[in-house]
DNA sequence: TTACGATCTACAGTCACTGTAGGAGCAAGC
DNA sequence: GCTTGCTCCTACAGTGACTGTAGATCGTAA
């Protein structure tokens, strides 16, 4: 039934239905009262799909690995690309997210008991060196 | 003009014109011909949104870092402790990017050349540890 | 004066869900 | 057998943060 697998995988059942909508999922096999089932590949490709969107796959994404994975004999270098581009992305947000781990510490640290005029929250997240200086635009 | 600070602050015109409506950013002052006009601190606050947005911040949240701004003269205690609640989330994103950067770097290195039989993007992806096991559901 | 690009308003579309309304299935208790 | 209460069903509207488009207007250079 969708709510045991929804408890399983941590999803919400409506999002269960609407991966089936959008042909993540595949259709369920239904009971006789018309209830979704499911058996134990589908609970590891639903884990799957939840832990690829929570890392910042996108569905078509998503929906490319699955469509490889689904023709095993096929050469892997195409799940390899996007492997790889998907690499590069999420260095480039890990840099971005440790300098604000680094300027959010900072700032909350020179706010204990401070007035906000002192405060670097504000500056930290700016960072005005990309900008460009001019007057009214 | 709103062409100008868009390319200053490399945001989209209409997003721009969508901050205005929704509060982020104040009613511009407008040309005769009804064009807006930003001042250095437009472009400043515009710049700050941007760069909250891009790490991660919700509209509401900038929303509410911009009214402490513009009372400094209030306790920091709030925009602290905003500050601190981000910065957890942020360390947890750190850590579950920088597992899924290891997963993808071996994933590549391990494609070169093999097959998806052999292949470890999904497997990496999904880290079945935390299901539980069981048939149909 | 005409052509062209930038801007204007207003509104529809996108992505990935999330919530809700109204009805049906089904096991337990009376 | 009937009610209660839960889960499930379909269908569709709403959300957040934009993004795109249509049709009109402004402003300037040729």
């Amino acid at each position: 039934m969708i709510g045991d697998i929804a408890k399983r995988t941590g999803t919400k059942v409506n999002t269960i239905r609407f991966y089936e909508d959008i042909g993540l999922m595949p259709e369920a096999a239904r009971t006789a009262g018309g209830r979704r089932t499911y058996g134990d590949a589908e609970v590891r490709q639903l884990a799957f799909i939840r832990h690829a969107r929570d890392l910042g796959f996108s569905t078509d994404e998503i929906r490319s690995l699955i469509a490889l994975s689904a023709n095993p004999d096929q050469d892997c270098k195409e799940a390899g690309s996007l492997a790889r581009r998907h690499l590069a992305s999420v260095e480039d947000r890990i840099a971005r997210l440790t300098a604000l781990r680094n300027a959010l510490a900072d700032a909350t640290r020179d706010c204990e008991g401070g007035r906000i005029a002192d405060c670097r929250v504000m500056e930290a997240i700016t960072m005005p060196a990309d900008l460009d200086s001019g007057t009214r635009v």
